[in-house]
DNA sequence: GTTGTTGCAAAGAATTTGCAACATA
DNA sequence: TATGTTGCAAATTCTTTGCAACAAC
């Protein structure tokens, strides 16, 4: 889904600061805080108002296309691909794969099934040390 | 595990504030907030600073005996049982149960193993609308 | 042109910290 | 008794809102 794509889902018109928040957001697997993301557009030369991220973020999230993480007393946004959200998170740094799992799937439909149901949507992560932090790279 | 249990096992001293904290977690299957629990223990006739609620809070979930998850702008706190976090979360109560998944465990060592990873933890949550929340109750 | 958006400054909340009195082990 | 804990008030964030200038459709 393009940036404008994303923007129109959510009811939202395409602007400058906007697109440079989608920008921003597709370039990283790992969450990041509406502070963090303020401070790197400044940094990198594309600066959008505080309120703005806050309010792009916000908006996105409501529109269900990131995700809400907590991050030490602050809120983090990732992005989620579609309904399915399977992820490998590196707790060392932070880093998030993607997954995709049939198995998970299936439970998820059978589990609801079972107390009555009816699924709006999952969440599947994984957190363990990834392969470059135990090599203490 | 006991309220005292559990705060030795976060090297902690018993005392009776935390006891209560830990009283109102344990009757609660769902998250709360620092600023709810403080209510709500107030209103019970145990007051508990503000303070010691979020120091409290903070430190069991340091101490991986919580859970936390982002509620509009605020931390909730919730108790897991042990390191494996299966949840059906009703999107309209807020009401969770408990799952316990085979499959899911099996998928968890799998995809890790598959990665790299070394696993220290996972969490499979599904959302939906529980039946007496369709049935309009 | 109409309506939605931006960003500043200010307000409102949540969360943390300093510190003296107090409780636990 | 030695050390950890409490809770108040104050300080720090994080997040939201009011509003006039501006941009997208």
């Amino acid at each position: 889904m393009s940036p404008d794509d994303a923007l129109r889902t959510a009811g939202l018109r395409a602007t400058r600061q906007r697109r440079s928040v989608l920008a921003s957001l597709r370039q990283r697997p790992d969450a990041v805080t509406a502070q963090d993301l303020h401070a790197e557009l400044r940094r990198a030369g594309e600066p959008v108002g505080l309120t703005t991220v806050y309010r792009t973020l916000t908006a996105l999230a409501d529109a269900g296309l990131l995700d809400v993480l907590p991050r030490d007393g602050e809120q983090a946004f990732r992005r989620c691909g579609d309904v399915h959200h399977h992820h490998l998170v590196c707790e060392t740094c932070n880093r998030v794969e993607e997954l995709s799992a049939d198995e998970v799937e299936r439970w998820v439909s059978d589990a609801a099934a079972r107390h009555g149901f009816a699924v709006t949507g999952h969440r599947a992560d994984i957190f363990g040390i990834c392969a470059a932090c135990r090599a203490g790279v």
